[in-house]
DNA sequence: AGTGCCGGGAC
DNA sequence: GTCCCGGCACT
């Protein structure tokens, strides 16, 4: 648990830095209004300021950063030449423009960071920036809430491209949550990494489903992409290989919103650039003009919680699958109570406990105690728990039990050993609890008034401690 | 010594 | 799968 809950943190790189060309620096050098330079998981971000506004995008973690620039709308790579830390200036190689720029580094959302690597310092994030956070944790879990499970649940391929959703990137706010409520430190990332976190499965779906079931046109906020992160730390049932995905980025200036499919992206250009309105043969090709497709490379879920070495980048975007994120685990509604995750979300939530006891569910699982706490695995824990032990009645439940039935979700043993409190250190005896046990209660006398467990030397399951 | 229960064996 | 128990850890 522990461990899950130290995050580690990414090393500092271009990589998910946003950065930035004030109109005005001294020395002159640059070239353009803004750029940013994003995560694979942050395609909403880019917003050209204008029409040639470029934006160098998805550095690649190979040792001379690799970045997509945007120039006059089209992709373009661009090399990181040099970055300068004092003055977060950065010097990008466009070759195919031969172009040199300069670029200033901009302080981007925490989560940006965590694939990074380490050439390039990524400045604090700032305290309003946090509060814009906070919102949009808090708009992010209420959509999920309100969304099926289905609907939510796109397919796996989609899993690592929860963009416009890190667009401003809710999710390393999240990560605060978990860790210990400071949401504007800031470039800091002790995350739930290494380990595998247990991830809630999703139903598969085709993603045109997905994302026109999402993209109603008011809501038609680029969520179609996201996805989900969850689905980053997604274990074993969906077997992804790397493989490239076709994405459709708005063209419009300043936008620069990708989705996942040409419906939700013509949908987009549509309703948000080009209006609503009859006339729409017209309108029809100009909706073509404004999008156009990016690949996107997908790695599987495994690799990407190694930090994946820095190999060299064919595609242009990368989709770089962020360590399991924990957080994202937070945002799974559909098995979620309202209150249960908004108490996960609180840092203030009180903690108790659960109890999941089942008297013969011995020797497969004797008891679960779910720690609730300002931990984000308290969700997890519960998922895990009741997808694991389908047997187990609510009705036993001692201290809490939801109403709701868990839909059947395949869990990884791993994933029970993160959420199950650390009552047995590993690999040690368990520590003698301070209940009676049936030998106590009963005496030998009454043996046959034991608990079976009691009765064959196990862990008494009747008197749990 | 008494107790709890893990690990493993017998069926 | 159930049932039992040797033996260890802990009180």
């Amino acid at each position: 648990m522990a461990t899950v809950l130290s995050r580690r943190l990414g090393k500092r790189s271009l990589l998910g830095t946003r950065v930035s060309a004030p109109g005005a620096l001294a020395d002159g050098v640059l070239a353009a209004p803004q750029i940013h330079t994003v995560l694979p998981d942050d395609l909403s971000c880019l917003q050209p300021a204008e029409e040639s506004s470029q934006a160098p995008r998805f550095p690649s973690p190979s040792r001379r950063q690799q970045v997509l620039v945007t120039y006059n709308g089209q992709d373009c790579t661009g090399l990181v030449e040099q970055h300068n830390p004092p003055s977060d200036k950065v010097k990008v190689l466009q070759p195919e423009q031969s172009l040199h720029t300069c670029w200033r580094l901009q302080d981007v959302p925490e989560v940006l960071q965590r694939s990074v690597s380490d050439s390039i310092d990524v400045p604090k994030r700032k305290a309003d920036a946090a509060v814009e956070m906070d919102e949009m944790v808090a708009a992010m879990v209420l959509t999920s809430l309100s969304c099926s499970p289905v609907v939510q649940s796109p397919p796996a391929s989609e899993s690592s491209i929860p963009s416009s959703r890190a667009a401003c990137d809710p999710w390393k706010e999240s990560g605060d949550v978990s860790d210990s409520g400071s949401s504007t430190t800031s470039g800091h990332w002790s995350g739930g990494s290494d380990i595998s976190t247990p991830s809630p499965p999703h139903p598969e779906g085709s993603p045109k489903h997905s994302s026109e079931a999402l993209s109603s046109p008011p809501a038609d906020d680029g969520f179609e992409t996201d996805s989900d992160p969850f689905l980053l730390d997604e274990p074993a049932p969906r077997k992804r290989k790397n493989s490239v995905k076709v994405m459709y980025k708005c063209l419009w200036p300043n936008c620069g919103k990708v989705l996942r499919s040409i419906v939700g992206i013509k949908r987009h250009v549509k309703t948000q650039h080009l209006g609503d309105s009859a006339d729409s043969d017209q309108r029809k090709r100009e909706e073509d003009f404004y999008y156009t497709e990016v690949q996107v490379k997908e790695e599987p879920a495994s690799e990407a919680t190694t930090n994946t070495s820095p190999t060299s980048v064919s595609a242009p975007i990368i989709i770089h699958q962020a360590l399991a994120k924990p957080e994202a685990l937070l945002v799974e509604p559909p098995v979620l109570e309202p209150a249960l995750a908004s108490s996960a979300l609180s840092q203030s939530a009180p903690s108790s406990f659960w109890h999941i006891q089942a008297d013969h569910a011995y020797q497969a699982l004797p008891s679960i105690q779910i720690p609730v706490s300002p931990h984000i695995f308290t969700s997890i824990s519960w998922a895990t728990a009741t997808s694991t032990l389908p047997s187990l009645s609510p009705v036993r439940s001692r201290s809490l039990s939801f109403s709701e039935p868990q839909p059947p979700t395949p869990m990884l043993k791993s994933h029970l050993i993160l959420a199950s409190p650390p009552r047995v250190p590993l690999g040690t005896r368990k520590v003698r609890g301070e209940a009676k046990k049936c030998r106590k209660v009963y005496g030998i006398e009454h043996r046959d008034q034991w608990c079976t467990a009691c009765r064959w030397k196990k862990a008494c399951q009747r008197f749990l401690d």
